[in-house]
DNA sequence: CGTAATATCTCGTTCAGCGAGATTATCGCC
DNA sequence: GGCGATAATCTCGCTGAACGAGATATTACG
């Protein structure tokens, strides 16, 4: 599977097929995004971990969900000893607030407060936008086709996650 | 810059507009390829960063790039301390093999071990392949669409990185 | 009402990554 | 051709992120 036998190309493993080179492309793009992400944490004085909870919360945040500490642990892939100790950070800084939950007390909801998400934007805004302009070079059915790609593309990522 | 006016959609934001919802799944991708990884490691008794490393290390080769080791540390944002620790790690492991370069003989040349990309295949073969499949069913100007604009996407989060 | 299940937190430990500095090898200069 | 400047890697000691185990508080079930 994926072998490559014929000899010549630029590495010392040989060509690559072409559809292989999108592949890798893809992954490309994937690490760039975390070295911006852990730029991002480092001139914040946060870490990786830290950046990628508030982008959780926001994301549960988009998606109407409820954003508790459990949730946050889980999509984060740390324990609850882990996830009090991110929290307790987040909190320190001033980026997020506990906020008992009435219905059930013993849950705590997470509130991203405005300044993160205004610290955010000061960051990300331009990288966003540039992609933006880059789509809007782009013309619906391009779009379109960006989009099925992505989206699958993350139902083979997402698809079997093992515990 | 990206604000949300228009009130009733799924979040408590509001409701994003089209392109931005494409950046939102970009970086969705991202963040599920980050888990995978994330999983390898932990399932091989590695941390995030020494899968990183060995990612690095292909891509090296893949590039004809002299795999040194300060080269890696750059690569992956570590200072010399901690690069030395994730080669002890993996070359503890078996995964790469330290080589002294003869023609700069202060240098350390590193080399993937066979076992390593087998591990990798192993675990990340399917995954491509998944992709693949995907591009499989994309006749060949939706292929060209896809790589402009990961290759555009990657040229806006390359640009001007910070040291 | 008691017992089980759930959500979060506390305590002690391990080890990844940092800063400072030592070591070894190469290069440029005269 | 030796000598200081530069470069690549490694050693040491330390801080703190994340873990495992278990405590605490709240809710659900019978």
């Amino acid at each position: 599977m994926h072998d490559n036998h014929e000899p010549g190309g630029p590495g010392p493993l040989g060509r690559e097929p072409d559809n292989l080179q999108l592949v890798h492309l893809l992954r490309a793009v994937t690490v760039d995004f975390g070295l911006r992400q852990a730029e991002f944490a480092a001139r914040n004085g946060m870490h990786p971990t830290d950046v990628r909870a508030l982008i959780c919360l926001l994301d549960a945040d988009r998606a109407a969900e409820p954003a508790t500490a459990g949730l946050l642990g889980a999509r984060l892939g740390l324990n609850s000893a882990g996830t009090t100790a991110v929290i307790d950070r987040l909190e320190r800084l001033g980026h997020v607030a506990r906020i008992r939950d009435d219905q059930d007390r013993r849950r705590i909801l997470l509130r991203v407060e405005p300044g993160a998400v205004r610290l955010g934007r000061e960051f990300f805004g331009p990288l966003i936008d540039g992609v933006l302009r880059v789509l809007d070079s782009f013309d619906p059915s391009e779009r379109d086709t960006v989009r099925r790609f992505l989206t699958s593309a993350r139902a083979v990522f997402a698809s079997e996650p093992r515990p």
